[in-house]
DNA sequence: TCGCTGACGTAAG
DNA sequence: TCTTACGCCAGCG
């Protein structure tokens, strides 16, 4: 399911709201699924505002499963919280088992 | 209304 | 192999 009526911003909600639990996946993964490789910046950055629509922007990591976007949360490993919560491991702001926890957004479509 | 900025990724030098 | 530059779109001064 791939709503093209909405915004470029709604879709990446869209796509980060069907990762499982206890998965993660990548912004160039929700970029390439929305049909625009090169715009994997305008998924992080509508992460920015994904704040107040109920997303869980934890789950969104870059290309090397680093969590750039932790400074965005509130406390200060609590993005890192969120993930070992879900049996993610992470370790120095990266995910360990990447491959392993990875969820490809495409699988669902 | 215009311009800057912002959770990335890829290509090229 | 490492570093630099560019593209994408929306929100907010």
């Amino acid at each position: 399911m791939k709503p093209e009526t909405l915004h470029f911003y709604d879709k990446v909600y869209e796509v980060v709201r069907q990762i499982p639990y206890g998965k993660v996946t990548s912004y160039g993964a929700i970029a390439n699924v929305l049909g625009a490789k090169r715009s994997a910046r305008l998924v992080g950055y509508a992460m920015n505002n994904a704040h107040d629509k109920n997303v869980p922007a934890h789950r969104v990591v870059n290309r090397n499963g680093l969590l750039t976007g932790k400074h965005h949360f509130q406390g200060t490993h609590l993005m890192q919280q969120l993930l070992e919560s879900e049996g993610v491991i992470v370790k120095n702001d990266q995910i360990q088992n990447f491959e392993s926890v990875f969820w490809d957004p495409m699988k669902d479509f």
